[in-house]
DNA sequence: CAGTGGTCTAGACCACACT
DNA sequence: GTGTGGTCTAGACCACTGC
């Protein structure tokens, strides 16, 4: 019933029977188990108590704010699948079109992964094909980073509470402690990054660099799988510096060579900053490829 | 009955008169509720002759193209109203949502603007919201350029031989003629970007570093309007470097200030190449910033 | 073969903007 | 009020995958 109503307005702000569409779905499977869905709507409180503007928000986008909840209390882990469509449409007791324009808008995000006649998956930064997915260098004459041939050392590790700048970064307060460690990624042979990362140890706790040296993907498909964190989007900003004597050496150049610096806050869901980091890129042979649209 | 069929590949690439869609609003409707959509399927050409893969493609991908051939012959211009999906519909004989999932693609990739209660618009890079689409470079400390405060000066604008490199990115001959100019953007009286940019002298017939200057707002509106040349897509290559000493002094900095390379090739629809320009950005109080999905 | 996502249609109603 | 895009539903069929 009071379902009826949200779906009247698209709203979940509404009142009374003012059944202006008990037809969207007549009796329907009122009579049938679940509430779930109804009550899915009903009980949610996304909205109810927004002072702010958005006093209503389209049903799908309710149910792809329900998907994400799910996802983020781990109901499905990164590289599972969700139920079916159908199953989420009977749940949430939406018709499937409502279900497939949330997925939709989550599979754009590169949230979620469909595989046609297979299901719909959790994206994760273990697989393959989207490995590196943050990274954006390229060599200037081939068309891909040959992964294969990469190599990586973790220089440095140790905990330290949060500068300002980093607390800032990661939303936490000045001198809460954080992991910090520094490596040097290699590709052919060739030492092309040095970066420092950050990660607050509340949410990383008992993090080594020995699990990390230990674990042989990417470092965030190790975050799924050992602390359930999965990064979903990130934001880069990227100057043209000098390193320092320090850096310099680890990369193997002179302090006048320029170096791309490129600074990343990575986020879980909720806008959630779980990681900054600073890499410095050599960009003699490669180069940041970035597509505009 | 071959209505069924054609559905049932979702495919173009079936038998018969196929007059190239002399029928895309023939009888219609006629006896029956459908063929008409199907028809459209029948008759569209699109991928008749592909010998390649894609020996089908769905409906409203077809409808996509179609929309964007109208385009690219200029039946539609930059920032007018396309005509309503049911127009569309009517017209290619299909359903509202199949038009709808076209345009859904078409305004995800920014070549579509909707605006709902009043219709569907051509995408321009005049309009203010998105003026300055394709320039990341943001201030440290703000949001935003203050575009306002933002001056352009053109230093140099002469025709000469593309060179291999510079033909190679434009997909055009070596030594075919191209512009070559030179230009200075400043924000906030300080000098920031210098820029090189090169364009093919056959697609811009008449340009003039006059004409350049008379027009106020951002380049790519003024070639939407002075050459219906619209840019849809843009790619970028970045790199640290230093700049030379004339380029250092346009800049008015050392030649050991490290500078952002940024090689851009814009393209029109088709993936067209039609401009090439390398900036170098100073990226002292400013960055370069880009949102990782 | 069964089950999943992908496409297409048809029709209803909502929200919004302009006149 | 009229017309536009936006949402939602329902049902049909297709294409792909894996058992």
């Amino acid at each position: 019933m009071s379902a009826q109503i949200k779906k009247s307005t698209y709203s979940d702000i509404d009142k009374k029977e003012s059944k202006i569409e008990g037809e969207y779905l007549p009796t329907k499977k009122s009579s049938l188990p679940n509430i779930t869905a109804n009550d899915a709507l009903a009980n949610n409180p996304t909205l109810k108590n927004s002072t702010s503007l958005p006093l209503f928000s389209p049903l799908y986008q309710q149910i792809k704010e329900l998907i994400l909840k799910s996802l983020q209390v781990g109901e499905w882990q990164p590289g599972e699948s969700i139920p079916s469509e159908m199953d989420l449409a009977e749940r949430f007791q939406v018709s499937q079109g409502t279900v497939r324009k949330a997925i939709d808008e989550l599979s754009g995000e590169n949230i979620l992964t469909r595989k046609q006649g297979v299901g719909t998956f959790v994206a994760t930064h273990s697989e393959e094909q989207v490995q590196y997915r943050f990274l954006k260098l390229m060599p200037d004459l081939e068309n891909s980073l040959k992964k294969g041939s990469s190599e990586r050392e973790i220089i440095s590790f140790k905990q330290i509470p949060a500068s300002d700048f980093v607390a800032n970064a990661l939303a936490i307060n000045a001198m809460d402690d954080v992991f910090c460690l520094r490596r040097v990624l290699s590709f052919s042979g060739v030492v092309t990054i040095l970066e420092d990362v950050w990660l607050p140890c509340h949410s990383f706790k008992g993090l080594t660099a020995d699990r990390l040296n230990a674990y042989g993907g990417p470092m965030y498909g190790f975050f799924e799988k050992a602390f359930g964190i999965k990064m979903v989007r990130a934001q880069e900003r990227i100057k043209a510096v000098l390193p320092n004597s320090v850096q310099a050496e680890l990369l193997a150049v002179s302090e006048s060579t320029p170096v791309l610096s490129v600074e990343r806050t990575a986020f879980t869901y909720n806008n959630n900053p779980m990681e900054f980091r600073q890499g410095l890129y050599l960009t003699l042979d490669c180069h940041y490829r970035n597509e505009l649209n």
